[in-house]
DNA sequence: CGTTGTGAACTCATTCACAGCT
DNA sequence: AGCTGTGAATGAGTTCACAACG
């Protein structure tokens, strides 16, 4: 642990070891220092805890692993921070995504500013709703999807965003993969059956309401978010 | 560990001390045993391990902490095992819900059936946009953001859901607290401020996506979720 | 048999506490 | 003085492996 970490491209500071929840702050703290355009540069480990809800030392041990970017006695140079977060998260560069099943959800991603914000551009957009096919939706047509295998190779589109009904998110996110996605963002609430290669993510709004449920049911204790 | 669970509604198999994890995967199984619908009526360990995407230990392990609900050599009846895992998570009842700030993302959550399905009632729907008060969505009148504390606390909600921008997500939530709710789902990327007794989820769709760029940008293997 | 429930081992994640740099 | 980076300690969560039971 002691190699000299100079080089601006480097070999990427093992990023591939971090774990699930410390990617997910990372994520947080890059917003955090977003908003808070601190002026004069620097933030500490308290800043950022307060910030996002957690310890500074978790903090801390978190920005360890990126290599050694903070100054002891000073803290850490925001900009510098935001620029390594972004570089281990993936996002120093644009993704491009198509978004499958047009319905309110998928309209709200659409608009949703903290997506472009960050280098995720919605390049294609698809239903299986032949009423729905042929409307123009900030700027794209919506396509059948039917096209999908062929649309998304030649979209060259990286990831998929799947907000259809649950019975059709199996077929649908093959037909993506044939396409060529590595990644679904999967809004279904039904585990997808993929290869190794693609990454899942899930999101089921609906648990989130549960766990809400459940936390006030019990009035639990513990940290927010 | 020996005390006879007889009682219907005993001392609730101290459901305060499962952990975040376990009460996630809870809501999954739930799923699952609610849309496979066995006919047969009972489930094994190994079913709903492999429709959630975990271990059989995992799954035996997450329900022996909501009581002796299994039988050795059969299984776990489903029907049976729905109610206990309903009433741990707290919605064995109807709960009532208000959702500030009415766009699109509002509009989705509106009409996802999964919430009524799980006896989530949204009863009122604010915004502070006098285009949109008054206007009627799905049977419900838009209303004044103005008016949340004393209205919420009329139509007795318990819950609040914020899909405002950012900046107004804090003082919107301290509305909410004092019209009475005791638990607020917040999809604004900002950490809220708010009593220990109120609970906060959150849930930010651009962390979504950005921990989808890092996994497929490294190729990270591991469960899918 | 088949399948649960669970002690024990293990792995992963967080906090403590302080040495080390500025 | 202030703040980071990190070993060591602790805690949480998961898997192993098997006895117990229908």
């Amino acid at each position: 642990m002691d190699d000299a970490v100079n080089e601006r491209r480097g070999p990427d500071t093992d990023a591939a070891k971090l774990s699930r929840a410390t990617v997910r702050r990372l994520s947080q703290y890059l917003r955090s220092l977003g908003s808070s355009d601190r002026a004069g540069g620097t933030v500490s480990s308290l800043d950022l805890a307060r910030s996002v809800g957690v310890s500074a030392a978790q903090v801390r041990r978190d920005l360890a692993a990126l290599g050694h970017l903070g100054q002891r006695g000073i803290g850490y140079d925001a900009a510098a921070l935001a620029t390594a977060i972004r570089r281990t998260l993936g996002i120093d560069r644009t993704w491009r995504a198509v978004l499958v099943g047009v319905g309110n959800l998928a309209r709200a991603l659409l608009r949703y500013r903290g997506f472009h914000d960050q280098g995720f551009f919605i390049v294609g957009l698809f239903d299986a709703d032949p009423a729905k096919i042929g409307q123009t939706i900030d700027g794209l047509t919506v396509e059948s999807s039917a096209s999908i295998p062929i649309r998304v190779a030649e979209l060259q589109a990286e990831l998929g965003i799947l907000t259809v009904p649950s019975e059709h998110a199996q077929p649908v996110a093959e037909s993506l993969i044939a396409g060529g996605v590595k990644g679904i963002l999967n809004f279904a609430p039904v585990l997808l059956r993929t290869p190794d290669r693609v990454r899942v993510v899930a999101v089921d709004l609906a648990i989130q309401l549960e766990q809400l449920a459940f936390r006030v049911q019990h009035a639990d204790p513990g940290p927010d978010l």
